[in-house]
DNA sequence: CTCTAAACGAGACGGTACGTCCAGTCTTCGG
DNA sequence: CCGAAGACTGGACGTACCGTCTCGTTTAGAG
């Protein structure tokens, strides 16, 4: 009538430091792989990575934290802006790697942590810092070369055309179903982007302003 | 022995049809303004109702299903746009009626369902249905409005261009924490989508492009 | 605009292996004391014990096996046998143990537990295991010692004269009402079972009813 | 949004009276065959009788009223005892007939109501006068016939042994499972009831054994 | 035969309890 | 000491019935 199995099954040797960080993060991946993040648990992260619950609330306050952690782990930035020569080659070729980053199953989780940024203005800043502003800066770096060739306005260098581009994009992410399309992307460049910071083709200062 | 209040409490006549709905609508934004949309429970909306659970899942399948129907409910739409004769104060009028939207409870709200559309196609429908595209079309509207006055450009009267205002808004909105400052609202319109949507004050007929 | 109560209740020391069944067993008895068992919830035990639904459907699958492990555990037996030297009183006092145990708020546990037999005969041989069986022990013993003496024929000390006591007070006690007056043991003794199972009368020193 | 289908398809004849008692039995019956008492519902019966719970309610106040009353109506009676000429042939038949009863669907029934009837003594009253006394009298009468033979003394023409040979058989049956073998019925008349009942073969007043 | 009152079917209603699942904390033990 | 395992309290989930009720429809019987 007591309790329990007095036989204990603690074996093989236990992981620690980077190892278990490792096997926590692969964990959390796959589970959000398979079931997204909504249906995200930590106690079935628990057991996938055959670690405890306990191993992971020490770590992570909550699920959020664990996800910005995981997801950055194995997608750590966007690497280098392309340099084609070319603005808008380049600007197609950035809003490409983000698109390829929110197709993943990563970009469920970007998705779904988005809910909970609301709620929590830190989880915010971290979804901020390292998911949303490296495309921007990929956005900036092509537009100050772009500048340098003539072919964007400096008046242009600014977060808020260089935002451009990744906001349209994840609105869109986050509104339709992946996979983003590929004309979605020379639209935005197309249509937004480009006419909003070319130069002026002859004396022109302003696309949208009259040269008189 | 026997236990408990003898006592009934089922008595006074029971609500149906449409007063039970507005009991629960209500209910549901109380409960969305006090705890916000991820603490969301049926079971505390039910007791605020003072409904049983069944009275809700007989109605609504799910949590997000009834948060769209409560929050249509008590915000059904953007209304009419305003028409004050120039595009620019028409446009600021429309983003100023979604700000105020999305500012107010019904905002997190829409917020947390984004979060869940993901995973249900049907809920993302609904959510574009009666949240995204009214506002789209109002920016249309206004815009027909503007190119009858030849304020703007004909080729600008698509989609694309309609709802490039409520995405930039939206993104703002979901990026950083509410309210939302009217700095954004004039900038959205001042820089990127008058100068999009603007006749040429000549002859040009496009903004951006070469004019010859 | 967060909600609740920051406070967490899960503090104190928390209750493990045999504390923790105590006070399931407690509060199940409890339970039955006051409400009895058709109104017995698995909900009210758990509440009443502090305890968590979970931490009794992890021990019993049903409310059944959980009430007769709690039934048991605090009326474990009849203990031993009387033993006055008279098989009569011996026999009476075998009935009295029964009936004391039928008469408590057990009884009206063992009572309910014989509708749920039905379904489930695991459930019957517990429920015989524990609460009939060892009734039948106790007679038989006792028919053994009368043996012995010479009050009660050999032939007499099987299950089924030794079960014809408690199967008839167990009788009584299904048919009508708590409490057993002394009357039915007395009867079921001087007139059914003692006639039965005494040795012949001649030369026989039975110190019951003297026929002369 | 609002509620229901202004269709309604309450078409056919509507059953009353008789008909609709008919119905009822005959649904109760089949669902205890179905899932026993225990796990009969006021809501499966009236669906498959296709009665409105209104019906049922109307009718009997609680679920153990209407199992009497349709346990009762479709086995009414043990019909007249058997008159073989001796009373040990006419006692096994009327134990047979009692076994019937119990081994059929009904049996179940039966069993469940004893649990019931605990808490509800009027219920008790119904199930005593209709299930339990109906066999006693039947007992009673083959006693009387042999006592008027000669087998049976006079002394034993009470309820108290007429109630023996039914009150056993009953316990059997609550205790062990369907169906009750031949085996008890003979051995409760030939090791039980007989022994006490019968007439003393010469002289002797005394029902145990013949002293010589 | 018509009219009325009752009984009927259907099922919504406010509730309670179910048995499951998971959150986040705490305890125990092994390495 | 810290990791692993997992038991613990708590509470929401979505379902199933409870017994009551409202709603129209059908039927029986009175006039």
């Amino acid at each position: 009538m007591s309790s329990a199995d007095p036989v204990d099954h603690r074996k093989g040797p236990r992981r620690r430091g980077d190892a278990l960080y490792e096997a926590i993060f692969a964990a959390t991946l796959d589970e959000l792989n398979a079931v997204g993040y909504t249906e995200l648990k930590m106690e079935r992260i628990a057991n996938r990575a055959r670690a405890s619950k306990g191993s992971l609330y020490r770590r992570w306050p909550s699920r959020a934290e664990l996800v910005v952690d995981a997801v950055h782990h194995c997608f750590p930035s966007h690497g280098e802006p392309p340099d084609t020569g070319s603005v808008r080659e380049d600007l197609l070729g950035c809003l490409q790697k983000i698109a390829n980053l929110l197709n993943s199953p990563s970009g469920e989780a970007i998705r779904g942590l988005m809910a909970d940024t609301i709620r929590n203005p830190d989880l915010m800043e971290a979804v901020r810092i390292r998911f949303i502003d490296p495309g921007v800066g990929l956005f900036l770096e092509v537009l100050k070369r772009g500048a340098v060739r003539g072919e964007v306005r400096a008046s242009a260098l600014t977060p808020r055309f260089a935002s451009l581009g990744p906001d349209l994009l994840r609105q869109h992410f986050m509104v339709h179903h992946s996979p983003i399309p590929e004309r979605v992307l020379t639209e935005i460049v197309d249509e937004v982007v480009l006419p909003l910071v070319r130069a002026p083709r002859d004396h022109a200062e302003h696309p949208g302003r009259d040269p008189k």
